[in-house]
RNA sequence: GGCGACGUGGCCAAGUGGUAAGGCAGUGGACUGCAAAUCCACCAUUCACCAGUUCGACUCUGGUCGUCGCCUCCA
């Protein structure tokens, strides 16, 4: 039985979905205005995790994670100039110029972690008309006001505002910087619809005039639309905690009179070298140059050996050590090759069984894939005592479907090429052989001519016993 | 100032009221033409520190020190 922690209820809690076997999973998105670094990272496989476990337990699961391409300010929620915008004047492009450039990147960094993609990918600019929807309800309700051509959401109407996030004071203390808006009634109170003049190259018309919505409506309108009013797991980083799900939960619950999301997961943040990741401090990994130095599997291990709610530090230390550990799962994964099914024996039926026994048992535990991972390590371990044995085709089929299950199902850890025909494998399988035929004949200058070319080329060379050789990529 | 998380071997990282998974690195051995891979063995009498509760705590409580995060754009 699956059991998550939700911020909510600050507890571990058994997760049943409202109508099984369906299971509607909102989270939030990127903001598209420029390139995805190491913190998107680790959130977004993080909830892939979740999303490929939710799947793996036979959950009809719809995954909604929205674009974010209008709406936050680079200041504070009430001042400062659109994000997008401001990236637009300083790449002298169009506004969804920049979106469609920054969405593009984000779902190819994504691709290459080994994120399956959500079922929808709603775009902020493309659900205008619902967010306006949502407003209207909320002045029928009592719980909105205009100021000029603004539109509040009034906090004090909504008393349980703060409980996600424990901010229940009626006040920000002092020390604090809130640079209130002078036309809101209360410093909590937070935007759904501002104005904005000509001068704003994102703007639509409503019934307050024209303006753009406020940066935490388009989550609670778009996750209603396609979810439905209650949605089963919100999702986000945990700097969304407060304000932005603080206020999703208020005005959308203000709006429908019921829960909005019935389990609240966050993931915890990332440092590089143990310090804070920040613009201002000048220390952001962008996936896309982290890519050239190290392969993507080798940064999606890293993130899975610990806890997703854990803070994670990332550095080169670390990452070579992930690398040698997907390398060792790599390795293991060639050697059960790509045969076919037969009859595997009892021991083997009874190693697999055990595995996923225990990978279940983790991965159950509020998705603990660092001991998940240790029982595939485990498995491994005693998966190659194994092939030093006589094992049939049928062992190392059902070794190798165990591996594609969780290791690469479940967890995304890719482990094959994926091509078929005229492949890479065949390729190294057939150098492979080539080698082993010269060691047999005692031809060591060639072979070892051989290795050290195939070296400079990027391919590793292990011996196995029986003067069989293999030929793997090296990564 | 407010809220919260965390301090486990050289590095990373799980975990339990009854005595420490796993990965990386390291050491010794087997195997090997050599190297690598693989396998075997070794590698924290100890879980920041100090009290307390308990038959017993690393795991519970209180305190101290330290690190980090959020409260402002951020996943």
């Amino acid at each position: 039985m699956l059991s998550l922690y939700n911020t909510m209820t600050r507890q571990k809690q058994e997760f049943t979905p409202l109508a099984p076997p369906f299971v509607g999973l909102y989270v939030c998105g990127p903001t598209v205005y420029g390139d995805s670094h190491l913190g998107h990272a680790k959130s977004y496989v993080s909830f892939d995790v979740l999303l490929r476990y939710l799947r793996y337990l036979d959950y009809k699961v719809r995954y909604v994670q929205n674009i974010t391409d209008v709406g936050h300010l680079t200041d504070d929620a009430d001042s400062g100039e659109d994000k997008l915008q401001k990236q637009a004047r300083l790449e002298k492009l169009e506004p969804m110029e920049i979106a469609e450039k920054y969405t593009a990147s984000y779902f190819r960094d994504m691709d290459h972690l080994g994120n399956l993609r959500p079922d929808i990918s709603p775009r902020a600019s493309g659900h205008i008309p619902e967010q306006i929807e949502l407003i209207k309800i909320l002045f029928e309700k009592g719980h909105a006001y205009q100021a000029g051509g603004n539109v509040y959401f009034d906090v004090s109407s909504f008393p349980d505002y703060g409980k996600l996030s424990g901010r229940i004071g009626d006040d920000q203390k002092s020390g604090t910087r809130v640079c209130s808006a002078d036309d809101k009634r209360n410093p909590r109170d937070f935007a759904l619809w501002k104005d904005a003049g000509e001068d704003h190259l994102l703007r639509w018309d409503s019934p307050w005039g024209w303006g753009y919505p406020g940066w935490h409506l388009e989550c609670s309108a778009m996750a209603m639309r396609y979810l439905g009013e209650t949605i089963d797991i919100h999702g986000g980083g945990l700097d969304n905690v407060f304000p932005h799900h603080e206020c999703e939960i208020a005005q959308s619950t203000a709006a429908t009179g019921r829960e909005f999301a019935r389990y609240w997961i966050h993931n915890n943040m990332v440092t590089v070298d143990g310090r804070k990741m920040g613009k201002s401090l000048g220390n952001f990994t962008f996936l896309r140059d982290l890519f050239e130095q190290w392969d993507p599997m080798v940064v999606r291990l890293y993130i899975l050996r610990s806890h997703y709610r854990s803070p994670l530090d990332f550095s080169d230390e670390g990452f070579a050590g992930a690398k040698s550990g997907l390398e060792r799962l790599l390795s293991f994964r060639s050697r059960l090759g790509s045969r076919e099914a037969g009859v595997p024996a009892q021991a083997v039926l009874d190693l697999v069984e055990k595995t996923e026994a225990e990978f279940r048992k983790s991965m159950d535990d509020d998705l603990n894939t660092p001991e998940a991972l240790a029982a595939l390590f485990k498995f491994v371990r005693d998966g190659n005592i194994v092939l030093g044995g006589q094992p049939s085709e049928g062992d190392k089929y059902e070794m190798a479907a165990l591996l594609d299950r969780l290791a690469t199902g479940v967890l995304g850890i890719e482990l094959t090429s994926g091509s078929s025909g005229g492949s890479l494998e065949d390729l190294c399988r057939i150098l492979g052989e080539l080698r082993g035929y010269l060691r047999k004949n005692k031809l060591f200058t060639e072979a070892d001519k051989l290795r050290n070319d195939l070296a400079d080329a990027g391919f590793s060379v292990h011996d196995l016993s029986g003067g069989v050789s293999e030929v793997t990529p090296d990564i």
